[in-house]
DNA sequence: AATGAATGAGCATTCATTCAT
DNA sequence: CATGAATGAATGCTCATTCAT
């Protein structure tokens, strides 16, 4: 399993190991946030880390490797933050507003993280050209906040939306929540807790009866 | 000033000058949506043409003109488009949703350019690594928005949301209609039609009273 | 077609093309002759040409074209220079001989080309592992010897040898013919003629009655 | 002098020592025979013998170092295997018959170390270009069979060839010995009692009067 | 108006070697 | 004894740009 595969890994680490790739992520999240995800080479991640480029070959197998590593650190930081918050709550509605409400959270503690996964799944392509996190993001993504309108609908929480409007107020949503990532960036110093309610507003408007 | 300076620059280009500019975008475009903004090399993109390198030199300053242009375009061909169907308009509440059923519209009839558009705002940086893009989007794009806000809440079509709020809205309208696009390129079947139904829904019961 | 391909490829080169492509062969020969397969980088060649490393990459596909055409230059300038001249014998011992005398002759006139030859050959593996090009050479270096020994038994011009032998001593005359060129190499000042004397006397004593 | 050193070295190493450096000898043939030697990083050699890049280092002075003892090693070995088997025969016949077949027949026994020391002997070269081991080869591999020729001759058991004559001839049989090496790894389930037989066939008849 | 040719910087990656622990 | 960590040079290759023709 892959899970149990990365655990393993991480644990066979050293102390120094982990440190290093901590470092070395580290510094790659804050030069494709300076420079952008096509000017950011291992030479110009190096030099931040005042390191030899060959450090970064050492401890990863290959600059995929290391920008996946900066997507999956994102993927369970993310996760780990958001869903026990959601997971205990009951009424789809608080569920739909602790959802954006702790992703726009998310994403405001850990700006550049959250900005240059969004600059890696958008420009991360396979060399056959595809996207190459397309599937994944699918997945994990779009998912969980699906389940939360069908579970509202269900119980009536909600406007009686078609599967395929779900859909489309679940897409609406996460694009919501990435362009607060995007916005972030252009203009840092938004008024967080504002922006959040705002959203949280715009969405429960779109969703009740 | 520059949009006259463009004007006598395209008075000034013979047929075969313009219709060489015309193949070598439509040809970035292509190898953009292809292989992502950061594979897509002068090199790929003249083979595309079936042309030599230098001549995209020859007829564009640089890399970097070459992609402005493909925006440019795009700004111009989307305004045209979308602009006339909302000017006839009176109604706010009308207006907001020609404004999203246009450009859902337009991006769905030029889905690789719009997409390319997409690829080069988010990616293009300067050399001291700013998006290029970031300022001429604020004020060309979310402005209109905000207009048809503003006015739908002074004349009491809109529920009373705060300066703030627009903004919030404006954002998040972009963002799906931006997200539209990317929708499009993983999933081209869509029923386009359908998202834009459902997507009008959505913030006409964000908007409303 | 693979030789017609060639052919029209060559056609379409431009003469500066062509100059350059010789070149660069030439100064990869020498540069091969002069530090060894393992050691003959881009960078070096390039130097030698008074080329920049570009150059190289515009002229050839990747380093393993550029290897590729030194070897096939070869087979196609030895072809041509031996088999006219082994065509017009109808004697299988006489063929024999002039074999031999005629590509010692050969890489006597060649040095460097041949030597540059046989350590692509005899270093170049594929992404596997495996010699490039061992099977083009079982086929079209040992498969002419073996005919004129065939020949050679069925008109009873050799003792009679099966058709193990025949394999043994079509390696054997190979194996000297490559040695030779290593022996030129290390030993430069070499009397050619007597040389092909003796090897000529060898196997003209190892094939008779 | 160089032997009397290297003996006092050995004799001076531990146990664990010499375990290590014939493990990581062994290693760096194998690694050679699969992937080549320009191919052959101490990377490999050492993932190969499940050990650090570091412990190569620590037994071997460099990578110089390790190569020269792989082709030493097999220096010896093949001499104690071949001599003995010579010394006890009087008749120069005999004696080339056996120098042929006792080395073929540790060629057959030893393929990969063989195989190994013929692409270290021909690719190793020093930081000038030369040729490492071109001169250790002359001395040690082509006079003995020289000497053969020499007494063969003296004692009218071969035909009356001149001194030139039989440098040739003993090149020549170096070579189809050497060759019979490359040809085992091109195709590892030849005959080999028939191949040996084959060889003394061949030079029997070059050399008889 | 167009092209082929060349450049030189930059890229990711591999490598032999060194060294502190 | 052995290792993990780091270095810095070198490798093959791609790229935007320039320029003579």
């Amino acid at each position: 399993m892959s899970t149990n595969n990365k655990t393993n890994r991480q644990k066979d680490m050293s102390f120094i190991e982990k440190a290093r790739r901590a470092q070395i992520i580290e510094c790659a999240i804050e030069t494709i946030v300076e420079v952008g995800y096509a000017q950011a080479s291992l030479g110009k991640i190096a030099k931040r880390a005042n390191i030899s480029k060959g450090v970064i070959s050492y401890h990863f197998l290959n600059k995929e490797e290391l920008l996946e590593q900066v997507v999956i650190e994102y993927y369970l930081a993310c996760h780990s933050f958001v869903y026990p918050q959601i997971e205990v709550l009951t009424s789809p509605k608080d569920m739909l507003q602790k959802y954006i409400e702790a992703h726009l959270t998310f994403a405001d503690k850990n700006r550049k993280h959250v900005f240059a996964v969004m600059e890696i799944v958008s420009n991360g392509r396979t060399s056959d050209g595809k996207l190459k996190f397309a599937t994944d993001h699918d997945e994990n993504i779009f998912q969980p906040i699906e389940d939360i309108l069908r579970l509202g609908m269900r119980e009536g929480a909600f406007w009686e939306f078609s599967a395929k409007s779900a859909r489309v107020i679940a897409l609406t949503i996460r694009q919501s929540i990435d362009g607060f990532s995007i916005e972030l960036m252009r203009n840092p110093q938004i008024n967080v807790k504002e922006y959040i309610q705002e959203l949280v507003t715009i969405f429960d408007k779109a969703t009740r009866k």
